[in-house]
DNA sequence: CCAATGTCAGGTTGACTGATATGC
DNA sequence: CGCATATCAGTCTACCTGACATTG
């Protein structure tokens, strides 16, 4: 997904918060609303400043956390189907970072030979000296957080935890 | 934007926390690097939320959001460049989130006496009726949120708000 | 002449649906 | 046989860049 790249225009005014207000004079759960749509709005912030940074290396962010991922396995290498439901992303989709990724040498696929139907998705070296550089470069924009502290952080990374852990995301077994 | 429309596989851990460990052994921002990722994650959990419940109205996302500035502008029209400063989205985007709208008889565009190149768009009677019951289906899903409290809707807020304001979405000039 | 406004052409991305080949 | 795995074809949305005509 492309994604706004620079504010287009400082508005004098939370349109957000202007919005909220207006909601609130027709319909119930303008909270709610307020909430969602910051969370949007600061997703672009946030893909906005992590695609720009990826972008010299010729990487998306679907394209670049399917690379994070291979580079943290065990062997470097995975199922596309258990890519796909690490990334939460469609089976389709992850054929298709694949694809990219292999074309530009960063993954290369291999048969797994204890199940054929399988497809691994194998990171070369040049993928992970690309993953490091890349990694560097979207660290060194913070993600478009800087301004939050580490108290902010964790808070949101809490609240966002529940939101994450009800819609069944993944659950919670101690088995980690 | 499409977006995962369902759980594809519930896992057995939390793979941010998971991602986040293996980041901390090679690279810094751990912390910030989780509260991105779970931010894109809960985001398309919202889009996918809303998405659902627009989709029996021949609505998106962006064009509901169109519709809905619309409806609680003053005069019920807007300029198309207005309406993208208050979106934070490209023209050509505007464009053709308007395009389809009058298509579905939504919106309108007229033309600006007073400045001749700007293009109003207008919404129409049709369009104010399918604002009013597509508020009420996405407000019924709870936007996604429905885990949570009013107190936690107002720190999420408020974090996002500071982000927003220090990205440069907008600025505080008392004017509102 | 320069700036602003909206549109168009052309291209990329990610995601979805439905169909298909292959193997367990 | 049913089920899982991955792919392919075709479609759609949103976004981007660059060019353009019109108007202030």
């Amino acid at each position: 997904m492309k994604v706004t790249s620079e504010p287009i225009n400082a508005l004098a005014f939370d349109p957000i918060a202007e919005a909220q207000h207006k909601w609130q004079e027709r319909w119930p759960e303008a909270n709610r609303m307020a909430a969602a749509t910051a969370l949007i709005r600061v997703q672009r912030i946030v893909m906005s400043s992590v695609e720009r940074a990826l972008a010299p290396f010729g990487l998306t962010f679907a394209r670049f956390e399917a690379l994070v991922l291979l580079a943290f396995s065990r062997q470097g290498r995975l199922p596309l189907g258990k890519m796909g439901a690490r990334l939460q992303v469609h089976p389709t989709s992850v054929t298709n970072a694949i694809d990219r990724l292999e074309a530009q040498g960063f993954v290369r696929r291999t048969g797994d030979p204890n199940d054929r139907r399988t497809t691994l998705a194998e990171i070369t070296q040049e993928g992970r000296a690309v993953v490091e550089e890349a990694s560097r470069a979207v660290t060194g924009t913070e993600f478009g957080l800087e301004m939050l502290r580490d108290v902010e952080l964790q808070e949101l990374s809490d609240i966002l935890f529940r939101v994450r852990l009800e819609a069944g995301d993944f659950r919670l077994d101690g088995s980690h």
